[in-house]
DNA sequence: TATGAAAATTACATGTC
DNA sequence: GACATGTAATTTTCATA
């Protein structure tokens, strides 16, 4: 994925303020405001970059029960696991994974009776192991470049 | 934490593209400009919005192996753990859960030698338990509002 | 590099307590 | 009247052909 130095630098820029306008991208990579225009341009269509969001504290939007539920999902039940679990909205990361416990679910609840509740209706398609997170010291950071 | 429904929309907006305008967040919600830049430097100033980042697809960055490795670290190690365990780049997510594996990490990396490596390293600090992902259905998706 | 658009800043209006 | 929150107008900066 041939991507050169100043790719590189864009990236990483981006990757700790998506919100840099191009103008400023340009000073810091010492390119025009154009050149860096048509660089991130293309960054995103060859996917490279694949969005931008703003990152938002779950405990200020009243979830402060984050929990990381592991299903081990008999394999019959895995579309239905798919269609039915995966798009419950406290849910903001769901990984399939090698060895049995195959799901993994990030979820931010309102309280730990929610949280009981989704662990029960993910428990109809095995058995859950549910984990509460105390903190998560590094989020999201982004990859060396 | 009072967010009303302009607060909610904004940040739905963010959430799912962090580079809209000011100008056009205010075509979206029907505020002018400057009203709009009011709200969302309130919202970053209240820890609403942590900030801004740019997803970048881990493949396209040479590191195709992605896993979740589960270390139960011994109560002893833990601020050694911190110290020379999470700063390692290949993290992009360490969360401290409660149960006694009780760190969860999430590594990228560019070989299953370069894991192996790792993993290697964490299990100084206790017994480990790794996962590779095959795949991620849902990544960072927006909590809902 | 030139243009039209957007951002920052200032001043002023409105509504609530 | 004081405060929060909005609009309007202006200048500077930015996006983009």
């Amino acid at each position: 994925m041939d991507l050169d130095d100043v790719d590189r630098h864009l990236l990483e820029l981006l990757q700790s303020d998506a919100r840099l306008t191009f103008s400023e991208l340009g000073r810091r990579v010492s390119l025009s405001a154009p050149a860096v225009t048509e660089r991130v341009r293309r960054l995103e269509h060859r996917g490279v970059i694949t969005g931008y969001s703003a990152r938002i504290d779950p405990e200020k939007l009243g979830r402060p029960i984050q929990a990381i539920v592991r299903v081990r999902v008999r394999s019959l039940d895995g579309p239905r696991f798919r269609e039915t679990i995966l798009p419950l909205p406290e849910i903001t990361d769901a990984d399939h994974v090698t060895g049995d416990e195959c799901w993994q679910l990030r979820v931010h609840c309102r309280t730990t009776a929610e949280l009981e509740q989704f662990v029960e209706r993910a428990q109809r398609y095995g058995e859950t192991t549910t984990s509460l997170v105390f903190s998560s010291p590094v989020r999201g950071r982004g990859l060396p470049l």
